[in-house]
DNA sequence: ATGGTTAGTGAGTGGCCAATAACTTTTCTG
DNA sequence: CAGAAAAGTTATTGGCCACTCACTAACCAT
């Protein structure tokens, strides 16, 4: 059920879907999400962590015995892999961080400090991996960013805006 | 009323902000904003090309008589700046990147080649005020992506996850 | 003044959606 | 096989929201 919810809210958005379209998906009637989850938002919460462990496991997973610029690059490879082979994971990230900043808006703290401890473990694992690097783990995540914006936008693949990156970096489909 | 579109769709996103809000805002009945626009998109695109423009502005004023490092950290002052000053265009700018994914995932492409032209903009300025480096461009742009999405997801001043900048690109509030 | 254009409003409509309540079916257990 | 619990459904409701319509008030040139 979290992995619909990943995919109709990253499609979506938090507000975009309802969840009518996630129930459909799961193929299971929209009431009975509610007897797995409270409320919408904590799908969407479900669907966000779910997105972070998944990311964190791909930076894990790929650096796992290797070291400093080795680690890096293989990183960055399996970062670009992750984005071809399903976006959702990028575009539920974006639309993580604006929940985020609408709850906190909202006076709602207790979403965002769980999305802040899930991006938290993320970059711990980074920083390991890394060397305990810190400098390198902010460039690396920071480019990790404007991947993830820059795709967001629909830059196709060879625009030249993604003339800054090298080939490890690059964006998705063609 | 531009600039009411874009505080309030920087609060609420574009499906989180009704109408009438903004015309609120405005000091003006709901029903005017649809003579003044042909539907609700057209206001936030609206607001999402003041928001590139004015962020690019930033960037071409604080450069402007300067080279290289200078240049480069004067801009990074300025953005850090403009979070501080009005955080909300900060914002608005993601809540432009999910926009258009929304859009273009809705089979409307116009919007995001608006949005994309407007963003093309900003780095041909950032670009050329960097001396036409295309590595420093990329560079400077994915850290300004960091601090976008570290300052959405609420982490103060001062938090750990800061520590990899420097202090030219600190996050906004105390 | 008069007739046209511009600026603006109040009231309504149709549709969507999160959440609830009450009911039915399946499955497990002894 | 009884009967409780788990898994699921249909129907509904109350509220919001983009957008339209029909109307009014102010300005402005002749």
């Amino acid at each position: 059920m979290v992995r619909a919810a990943v995919t109709e809210f990253a499609r979506g958005g938090y507000l975009g879907t309802s969840t009518e379209t996630i129930a459909q998906r799961v193929g299971v009637s929209q009431p009975y999400l509610f007897r797995l989850f409270p409320n919408k938002q904590a799908m969407f919460l479900a669907a966000a962590e779910r997105c972070l462990a998944d990311t964190t496991r791909v930076f894990v997973d790929a650096s796992e015995g290797l070291e400093g610029e080795e680690a890096l690059h293989a990183m960055a490879d399996a970062y670009q892999r992750l984005i071809a082979d399903d976006p959702e994971k990028l575009l539920m990230q974006m639309q993580m961080y604006v929940a985020v900043a609408a709850a906190e808006a909202a006076g709602d703290h207790e979403f965002g400090d769980r999305v802040r401890a899930g991006w938290e473990t993320l970059w711990d694992r980074v920083h390991l991996a890394l060397g305990a690097d810190v400098g390198e783990t902010t460039t690396f995540l920071a480019y990790g960013m404007l991947v993830n914006t820059l795709v967001s936008l629909g830059f196709p693949s060879g625009h030249r805006i993604w003339s800054g990156f090298y080939d490890s970096a690059q964006p998705p489909k063609g």
